[in-house]
DNA sequence: ATAGGGTTAG
């Protein structure tokens, strides 16, 4: 028998509304809405309810606008535990928040306020970083001196925090895993998924193959660490061989050919999916348009808004990536006209894609008009510009955007110096850059990389101070790279030095012993040096690696087709007018007095 | 009554 339906007082009915329209936010995030409900729990003095706060709280999480969960919870005058979680949460959700989590844990703790087995897993959530390691090590001794182990939560979600850093945390968080009680999936698939974040697919492969009991998540894990490393034979063949299949386990499957190139097999599979999202058609997409399709992947984009589907930020941003790689301009137009009528597209995110995109595209001038039509700039903002202007050898406009971004009080990373090197590289301040890579740990506290190490030595060399780039390249703390070796070498015959460049090549053969380029480098610096011994042993040390040299090619697009051009190609169907071309601007080059070097 | 961990686009 059914009790008759009891009346309840009209203010539990009423944050009963509230409520359910509080967790009906959850899912839609509109913050216009959100306001408006937040007006009605003031007007109904529920800002202080212990039940509805939170709610508030999670809604602003949700809407990305943490003052204003904040400002919610500040109006609670002893927060409880519940309420404390929230926050923690919604903290540990933005990258910029982080430190937040902790100072509201350490708030907690003075207010003593008893943390909850629901308070850990959140808490870990915010340990990433430079401290993170020592971070989740603190929450870990808490955890055990209160007790919280027992809830199954508690030791997963310690087992992810500690994977995500580095050998060290992958040893503590195996440690964790060996020493529970109990293990479910989830404690497996951490793991297993911490390995492949290492890099260490092979022993990701035999804890999956020693697992009890996989489930899909499982199968995705690995099928896709398989397809991230290349290996789409094992890729494929344990997605045949899984019990069940979703969205993801195809997506990984598509992705891994697009990366692999193979576009026709990536393409059948997309077709074949029994339900495609935004996520797959993304990597599609993106996975042409880094190839430079341009007709298959501004084809695909229509066909995914006519199955209606609205591409978001995520997918526009991945977009316009691969279009930067590519250089393919028809598409990142298409997509520029796309954002233009969408209102949500206007981020800061989203606009600085589209600066990068234009700026790796060639056109500075469009890229400087949106940069300096942005409302809100971040360092993204700033950095992208300055690496366009740089990159297209525009170094006094690159710096002049650095002089800028300093008076405006936004602080340079180590991007924005790789930047500032690369620009004083082509406007040859070899002063200012040796004064601006000693301000960088100095004045900043950003400890150079060794690309940062690269632009320097390419920089010394390229001025002719050879010697002073050898000493650099030799005082490093890293072992100096193919690339490094390359500029000295580069740097060596531009300036005739055959004993640096014998060393230098001697080096990048070492590193890089495939590479038939260096060798042929190597024989045409003793041809120019008239010896010949040097020159024939060269030939015969290449011979001996069988390396071979993949050819170098240039490409153009006109209109929506790209095309490309290697050494000796005669495909191109106007390939005759080509040469002629290129013969006749020879003929000029000639007149004008330029005359190309012996060898390079 | 209340909220939580692991996989895929960036």
């Amino acid at each position: 028998m059914l009790a008759p339906t009891t009346r309840a007082p009209r203010w539990t009915s009423q944050r009963r509304v509230l409520e359910l329209h509080l967790s009906e936010l959850h899912k839609c995030g509109d913050l216009d809405r959100l306001k408006q409900i937040q007006a009605q729990v003031y007007k109904s003095h529920l800002h202080r309810d212990p039940f509805v706060v939170p709610k508030l709280v999670s809604a602003y999480s949700l809407c990305g606008r943490l003052p204003g969960a904040l400002s919610a919870f500040h109006q609670v005058p002893s927060p409880n535990t519940l309420l404390y979680n929230t926050l923690i949460r919604a903290c540990a959700h933005g990258s910029r928040s982080r430190s937040l989590a902790f100072d509201a844990f350490f708030d907690m703790r003075r207010s003593e306020v008893f943390p909850d087995n629901f308070t850990y897993p959140f808490l870990l959530k915010a340990c990433l970083g430079p401290s993170a390691l020592s971070q989740v090590e603190m929450v870990h001794a808490h955890v055990v001196k209160l007790g919280f182990l027992c809830d199954i939560f508690v030791p997963n979600a310690l087992i992810d925090a500690y994977s995500k850093n580095g050998g060290l945390g992958l040893v503590a968080a195996k440690k964790m895993f060996d020493g529970m009680p109990e293990r479910d999936t989830v404690s497996w698939n951490t793991v297993i998924a911490g390995l492949v974040r290492a890099g260490d697919v092979k022993e990701a492969r035999q804890m999956f193959d020693r697992m009890p009991e996989r489930d899909t998540v499982t199968w995705n894990t690995l099928l896709d660490a398989h397809a991230k490393a290349g290996e789409m034979d094992e890729a494929f063949e344990l997605f045949e061989r899984m019990p069940e299949r979703n969205v993801v386990s195809w997506s990984s499957v598509v992705s891994g050919y697009c990366k692999k190139g193979d576009m026709e097999m990536a393409r059948l599979l997309f077709d074949k999916m029994p339900t495609k999202n935004l996520v797959s058609w993304t990597i599609m997409i993106s996975g042409y348009a880094e190839k430079g399709l341009a007709k298959e992947a501004l084809s695909l984009f229509d066909q995914m808004e006519n199955s209606g589907l609205e591409p978001d930020v995520a997918t526009i941003v991945s977009i316009l990536a691969a279009c930067a790689e590519s250089g393919l301009l028809a598409l990142g137009k298409r997509i520029t006209s796309y954002v233009g009528r969408n209102k949500l597209m206007r981020t800061t995110h989203v606009c600085n894609s589209l600066i990068d995109m234009y700026a790796k595209c060639g056109c500075l001038d469009i890229a400087c008009d949106l940069f300096e039509g942005m409302v809100e700039r971040d360092l993204v903002s700033w950095n992208s510009m300055l690496q366009g202007f740089a990159m297209h050898g525009h170094g006094e406009k690159a710096l002049d955007i650095f002089f800028r971004m300093k008076r405006e009080g936004i602080r340079p990373d180590g991007v924005t110096f790789l930047g500032v090197l690369c620009a004083c590289t082509h406007v040859g301040f070899i002063e200012e850059a040796r004064k601006y890579f000693a301000s960088m740990e100095r004045d900043y506290g950003i400890v150079p990389q060794i690309e940062h190490y690269g632009c320097m030595i390419d920089l010394l060399g390229r001025g002719g101070l050879l010697k002073e780039a050898f000493d650099l390249t030799k005082s490093m703390p890293w072992e100096p790279n193919a690339i490094i070796w390359g500029s000295l070498l580069g740097a060596c015959r531009v300036h005739n030095n055959v004993e640096f460049a014998e060393e230098a090549v001697n080096e990048l053969i070492k590193v890089e012993p495939s590479d038939a380029g260096n060798y042929a480098i190597l024989s045409n610096i003793y041809a120019a040096a008239g010896r010949w011994d040097g020159m024939s042993k060269a030939r015969v040390q290449m011979k001996g690696t069988g390396a071979q040299k993949p050819a170098g090619s240039s490409w153009i697009e006109l209109g929506d087709v790209v095309h490309e051009f290697t050494v000796g190609d005669r495909t191109h169907p106007e390939s005759d007018r080509i040469f002629m071309m290129l013969d006749r601007i020879g003929e000029h080059l000639k007149k004008a007095g330029y005359f190309p070097r012996a060898y390079s």
